[in-house]
RNA sequence: GUGCCUGUAGCUCAAUGGCAGAGCGCCUGACUGUGGAUCAGGAAGUUGUGGGUUCGAGCCCCAUCAGGCACCCCA
């Protein structure tokens, strides 16, 4: 017989996980549509032929198997490569640029780690189809938003592009090989200082010169402006960085007339970010209590999707990680955390006033209010006690009195009052209940 | 994939190589029209799993599974 336990790193989404879960796609979903979003769902399997030769060296991290029908398969690895697959496939359906968003499972053979799983869940939004820096903008102001949402304090998007960090190689001599080094190294910086990121550039064969020049520039700070002029001065020789900074102020205007808090982001000259597809804008938020990595990111990535369509379709998106989303308003002890989906528990009285129970269970539900019913007629403590253990609030009796007065006795077992009401203001009473909960 | 740490009741954790325990939670009752508090009682375990050493293993050794941390990478 197989263990009774989970498969390493794929985890159970117990209630009480599920409600904050919820909470927080929820909240994206709505964020996501009040900027016209279209939802979009894709299968978790794909061919394997799909995934391959996106990734570079994440490759082996892909889950493979083969089907009955001898097909190699794998489970997607991001929501991404699927989109790319959609977008090509559905050319003529879709009208461009699309804003769409998606939520599910993707899968990577790596080492669970906390805020780090086999299978994890992501909502991705990505704008297909349009170069514009407002939509690189548009991005970034949803992520702020949606942080803000959920109650982050203090969290930072920080803002960069890739031919910021391309022009910082170049103008410190390298070639675009050595370059990828240079990626690697800086991305560290926060986690091992200016001298560990000194010692990683020696390590892959960079001059002593060279590093020091790019330490200097990869620590330039201060507001978007200032950081952005002293680039402009730098790498004024450098022609693609040139162009990127100037796409970048483009991007921050959006951002000052979308009406994003300044304080909400910040230019990063070091942020590189792992994944190899981005070409221009990158970003990514971080929050002072959360020093294991990022919360999310994301950037532009212009030639991915054109891969499958044969054509350049120029793309920006990002992926809330809901797992360390969830993991890290857990420790932070922010949102809702709802015991039950249930506001109203309707006890049984006893046989007699079974149906009459049921039927106000029924006038309840169609008021929009969550009900739970007993299952046991009799001993009302024990149905109180089954109520309160289960954190629904409010507990009503249908006893013989009541339904000679035509009321119902509505017990408030947060607060400990009860009262007997006619039927319908009993109603509208967990229906105001109801509406400051929300 | 490499290294290190951990695994005992539902949860948090005790137990010199010598009878597996506590707190919380859960169930029953005191209380047949009222939950939480209190009191009394109860259920609960092949000590992750499989081997080994030993008169004797929760404890020592090996393997394996799972979790955590650091690399690596990323959400």
């Amino acid at each position: 017989m197989a263990p009774i336990q989970n498969v390493k790193g794929m985890r159970d989404h117990l209630p009480a996980d599920m409600m904050l879960r919820q909470y927080i796609v929820n909240t994206l979903t709505r964020i996501s549509e009040n900027h016209g979003f279209e939802p979009l769902q894709t299968p978790i399997i794909e061919y394997a032929e799909t995934l391959e030769g996106k990734l570079g060296d994440d490759e082996k991290l892909i889950y493979r198997f083969e089907d009955h029908g001898g097909r190699r398969l794998a489970l997607r690895y991001d929501q991404t490569v699927p989109l790319a697959r959609v977008t090509a496939q559905y050319a003529g359906q879709l009208s461009f640029p699309w804003r769409r968003y998606a939520y599910g499972p993707s899968y990577r053979g790596e080492r669970p780690a906390r805020g780090r799983y086999r299978e994890f869940y992501q909502f991705d939004l990505d704008i297909v189809g349009s170069s514009s820096p407002l939509a690189d903008a548009e991005i970034i102001a949803i992520l702020c938003e949606a942080l803000a949402a959920l109650g982050f304090p203090g969290f930072v998007t920080l803002l960069n592009h890739r031919q910021i960090i391309g022009g910082i190689a170049r103008v410190s001599g390298l070639s675009e090989e050595a370059a990828g080094g240079v990626y690697r190294a800086i991305d560290k910086f926060d986690k091992i200082g200016p001298d560990g990121v000194r010692t990683e550039l020696l390590k892959s064969g960079i001059t002593p010169a060279a590093a020091d020049h790019i330490l200097e520039l990869v620590q330039i700070d201060g507001t978007p402006d200032e950081v952005l002029h002293a680039l402009s001065q730098q790498l004024a020789n450098d022609e693609r960085a040139t162009v990127a900074i100037a796409n970048l102020r483009a991007v921050l205007a959006g951002l000052t007339a979308m009406g994003v808090p300044p304080d909400q982001y910040r230019i990063a000259p070091r942020l590189a970010r792992g994944l190899s597809y981005y070409t221009g804008v990158v970003f990514e938020a971080i929050t002072p209590h959360w020093p294991e990595g990022s919360l999310l990111g994301g950037g532009r990535y212009d030639d991915l999707i054109g891969l499958f369509a044969g054509r350049q379709i120029p793309t920006v998106g990002l992926a809330f990680g809901i797992d360390r989303l969830h993991d890290v308003m857990l420790e932070l002890n922010l949102g809702p955390r709802p015991r039950t989906t249930a506001l109203a528990f309707v006890t049984l009285f006893s046989v007699d006033q079974v149906a009459d129970s049921l039927a106000l269970a029924a006038e309840l539900r169609a008021a929009g209010i969550n009900t739970v019913i007993a299952l046991e007629p009799g001993n009302i403590g024990k149905q109180f006690k089954e109520a309160d253990r289960r954190g629904v609030r409010f507990a009503l009796v249908l006893g013989p009195d009541e339904l000679a007065r035509g009321e119902v006795v509505v017990k408030d077992l947060q607060r400990g009052e009860q009262r007997s009401l006619p039927r319908a203001a009993a109603i509208s009473l967990l229906a105001e209940a109801l509406n400051e909960g929300k």
